[in-house]
RNA sequence: UGGGGCGUCGCCAAGUGGUAAGGCAGCGGGUUUUGAUCCCGCCAUUCGGAGGUUCGAAUCCUUCCGCCCCAG
């Protein structure tokens, strides 16, 4: 009887590291896979380099064979392109819940099948309850959970995904590391965009678009300063802005309210919890849920309109061709177009769909 | 070149004789698989310049420079 092959991402951190060793110690057939899935690197920013060596040792400590893969042309064509798309309409995408259905769990998932996978497995913080409709489940680690990043996969991949350390805190994944003496235990978390990595945001924007820059004015239309391209913001955003002290305002910061597309014109109002950045609700579209179909009825659940942001109670009112509304209990602070929305009952991630709109600001600009 | 007012960190702004608040912006770090938010830290040996009075001045005096009002 030989054992149950399977494939894991190994992204040369500590999550896909101990999510082999787990998958080792169930007795299945490990094999690593490596993805680098971001060619033009310039600038010194990308640690590909870097973490594929230490998916390597990792695999070496494990004794498990290690694949390498890229995936850049589809990376290009299927994520980076919307993303450059919505940066252009002036909207704030997340590439990485598209990298998750399109690269992942999407062309490398088939990939690994190929292969000869029967399961494919990653580091990350989320679980699945399979059965005849697969469910996908928040990360025990509340702190951790990524469910946010996943809600669009594929269900016929989830079917066959395992995520071994789902059901683990972020502090017991690194004890387990150091205790197998990983060589990754103590590396630092990754983060910004997956597969580009944290970078000056402006500058890499700036690398791909025009920017154009124009006035920044109050909501009552005072010219409070100078923006240096629309792109470059996103609403509720606080930095960045330049906008000093004014004898006409109060000391408090400045935030983004609003993007004038036509009159190429950021709106900025004063305060954190200033009333124009808040919205009673929005209008989805695109929506993808993980059962395959799409509610029959109005339902109620919580929601995230991004990611690590406590679950919001609401009512969503589902339309035809994919799209939704969203009525929240309470109203939401910075809802965003580009972003997505996503659902839960209890531990379960329904689903989600890019924000469209909000509406319903209690204060109309 | 008549009268009045003002010049304190990039910006706003406390401080009127006792040895430079605070906010905004900016920068650095932390949190974070988007972008944000949030948290922590740094940020004027110096108060438009030059003299003077005083034990001691950003605060008083003199003068110069620069702004802003009012000049009917």
């Amino acid at each position: 009887m030989s054992a149950i092959p399977v494939i894991v991402g190994m992204s040369g951190g500590v999550d896909s590291s101990v999510a082999a060793w787990l998958l080792l110690q169930h007795g299945y057939d490990v094999q690593g896979l490596f993805m680098s899935n971001w060619d033009e690197d310039e600038d010194g920013y990308c640690t590909a380099a870097e973490d594929y060596q230490d998916a390597r040792s990792v695999c070496e400590r494990l004794d498990v064979p290690l694949h390498k893969v890229s995936f850049a042309g589809e990376y290009r064509e299927r994520v980076f392109a919307y993303f450059l798309d919505e940066y252009r309409a002036g909207r704030t995408p997340n590439p990485d819940v598209l990298c998750n259905r399109e690269i992942k769990f999407g062309v490398c998932f088939d990939y690994a099948r190929r292969l000869g996978a029967e399961w494919v497995a990653t580091g990350h913080y989320a679980r699945v309850e399979h059965g005849p409709t697969p469910r996908l489940l928040r990360g025990v680690d509340a702190g951790k959970d990524q469910s946010y990043f996943l809600h669009a996969m594929p269900s016929q991949a989830l079917a066959r995904t395992l995520f071994p350390i789902g059901s683990l805190q972020k502090a017991e994944v690194r004890r387990m590391a150091r205790e197998l003496a990983l060589p990754v235990f103590d590396k630092k978390d990754s983060t910004g965009i997956c597969f580009i990595g944290e970078r000056p945001f402006e500058e890499f924007l700036a690398h791909y678009l025009p920017a154009q820059p124009g006035a920044i004015e109050s909501a009552e239309g005072r010219r409070v300063g100078e923006h240096r391209g629309l792109m470059y913001y996103t609403l509720g955003q606080r930095q960045g802005l330049r906008i000093g002290g004014r004898h006409d305002a109060s000391e408090d910061a400045w935030y983004v309210a609003g993007k004038d597309l036509q009159r190429n014109v950021l709106v900025v109002v004063q305060g954190h919890d200033h009333p124009a950045l808040f919205s009673r609700g929005l209008t989805a579209s695109q929506l993808t849920w993980v059962s395959g179909a799409a509610p029959a009825a109005d339902f109620r659940a919580t929601a995230k309109v991004r990611y690590r942001q406590p679950d919001q109670p609401c009512l969503v009112r589902v339309l035809t061709s994919g799209r939704c509304t969203v009525e929240f209990d309470s109203p939401q602070r910075a809802v965003t177009p580009g972003q997505y929305v996503v659902f839960y009952r209890d531990e379960e991630c329904l689903g989600g769909g890019v924000i469209e709109a909000s509406h319903g600001q209690p204060q109309p600009l």
